[in-house]
DNA sequence: GATGAATGAGACTTCATTCAT
DNA sequence: TATGAATGAAGTCTCATTCAT
């Protein structure tokens, strides 16, 4: 890898435990075994180095959520539904780093970033809804989710995304996913068209 | 306000803004009125100030949540379990500093501090399930609740006060107990006896 | 013991341990059980302290030599000379702590009392040598000494007393005074008549 | 020289003025023409800089040492006590500052160093006690010296040698010769083989 | 006498950054 | 590309000292 690459996924690295302030250029030199001036080399200086970095890491994360709602026309909703939550939580603990950076990004934004950050996420939850609604309206016309105004449905999905999201970083992969599928269902259960009835 | 305590709290917002390495004795002294040496007068340094912020801060949400789940009784498991909802959701709300702190602490702890907040979080969800348990052991026997393994019941909820504890981040307080009540009604209709069938 | 007392004990204790830098108010205020404004209630301050402390000390010092050197005609020439090697070795391996500050004030006198030292010491010496000179006279007419410029023998019976001074500081009580007679015993073979031949 | 041998130096002296604490980092970088921050480019800290520079010193005065005692074989007793004499405190005349930082060390040393350098001295004694009895024995071989415990002779010579040498610190180059001989010739007196009897 | 609160001065140290090589 | 040397800015902390109480 590029001496470039590695020192920016370093950076992306500690700035998850660390934050912007906690994360120092000679700790990021160290581990990428150069000395703090060759950073220099690839960025004109830390602003610069984690601009570059946070914004990979949005790009990731957009282009993981768009691939997610394509290609979702075979299934039925309540499987798209549920797919969509193990395939982001899926992400979510696999890349534990990106999700930590993620997080410190959406929470504590280091003050230059603020502004854009707060755009992009409002973007996001834009894109979110628009997808989420098509899914949601397929599933009514299918017959599969109750009758419902549908920015409800997205809006509580989206607060079962977040629960989840943030329970990512308590629990181990094993109790997290049970736990996944035990409140999936619950979910489930409150929107499904009740068959037994 | 003894300085003493303006420096707590003054501390305990710039810890939530900005971090431990980010808050700077500096900054808290100005906005105190006081030069950076007069802290020394009441705390032993910057650690040992953050440390005395933290415990309270932690305690003060213990208790919060201990006095939301005394007095249950009179209520429906229904009435009960909304009522948590709201009671907590409005705490962070209100208390946006704290919970701010609060959340840098669980999600980023000073690295001196990891353990001793792991411990916290630990016995605090073991205290949540506990009292969740039994209203929901309750709500089971009252019929107002699907019968149901109450640890998914508990691990179902707990989640959704993640998602609404995540959410007092991005919304105001409008369009956040707008989203609460939407969102508790779905939860509701997942796990109530369906009287309508 | 009054307050005044007991501080500029301890300033001198820790002047001897520690120098007048590594010496610091709150330390002495600490051991005298007060705070640290409260020496200013005795003290103008620390170098003050220090000036009431060190003069003590050389008064101390000097009244001790004088002490000797009195009441000394009963006494043979070698009575005397081993006997102030005796009381003035005994006084600083009991006073070790009078001792370490007189040494620290010797060699390394913070610099504000440089000349003030200097001139004490000179004066001490000249003292000393007057009076060690009639000492080694009055061996020199009792055929006791060898006949020799009397100079000489002050110098080097300063240098003796140097060398155990300095010893003072290395070995315990009992080394110390095994080493003191060996070592005397050889200084007075090499300037005492020796009747043997 | 280079700017990391300067800056020892430079703390050398320095801390033979004014000891460890009163050595201030400032003064170290004026002297040397650099700013405190750039000392920490050659040395990880005040400590480190003065650990660094107190080995030095001790080396090279166990070096002197070791190096007086060798090739003394084609000397006499009298020409080789003499010469120790001679060479020692012209280098302890000359080399004032690691003279005076040597006196520091084993008089006050900071307390981090005190085990470390009470062994130094340790050894150090041990090791001129070992090579003087050498010098003392052969010397009553050949009837240079009186019968006597070597012992007795090697402690009254190392009581010679401290005498002399905390000498070195009163008294300038001329004056300080001049004494050393008297007093050489008093001390020599007492232990040398009296052929005039 | 004594002290709690406060502070100016100054110490050590870290860190991002520059620049000549 | 890379770095050794250097630094300005800033941070934490210590300490003698002041002052109102």
């Amino acid at each position: 890898m590029s001496t470039k690459k590695k020192i920016k996924l370093i950076a992306a690295r500690l700035y998850a435990e660390k934050g912007f302030k906690g994360m120092t250029l000679k700790e990021i030199a160290d581990e990428a075994g150069i000395k703090p001036p060759s950073i220099y080399a690839f960025y004109s200086g830390k602003k610069d180095l984690f601009l570059q970095t946070y914004k990979e890491i949005l790009d990731d994360h957009l282009h993981l959520l768009k691939g997610q709602f394509e290609h979702r026309d075979t299934y039925s909703a309540r499987e798209t539904l549920h797919q969509i939550l193990l395939i982001i939580m899926t992400y979510h603990m696999e890349e534990t780093e990106k999700t930590k950076m993620f997080i410190r990004l959406m929470l504590f934004p280091p003050s230059f970033l603020k502004e854009d950050i707060s755009e992009y996420f409002h973007n996001l939850e834009n894109m979110e809804r628009r997808m989420l609604k098509k899914i949601f309206d397929e599933g009514i016309t299918n017959e599969e989710i109750q009758f419902r105004d549908t920015e409800a449905l997205v809006t509580a999905y989206l607060c079962l995304l977040d629960g989840l999201f943030l329970e990512t970083q308590y629990y181990d992969k094993e109790e997290f996913f049970r736990r996944l599928e035990s409140i999936w269902e619950q979910y489930w259960a409150g929107i499904a068209v009740n068959r037994n009835c």
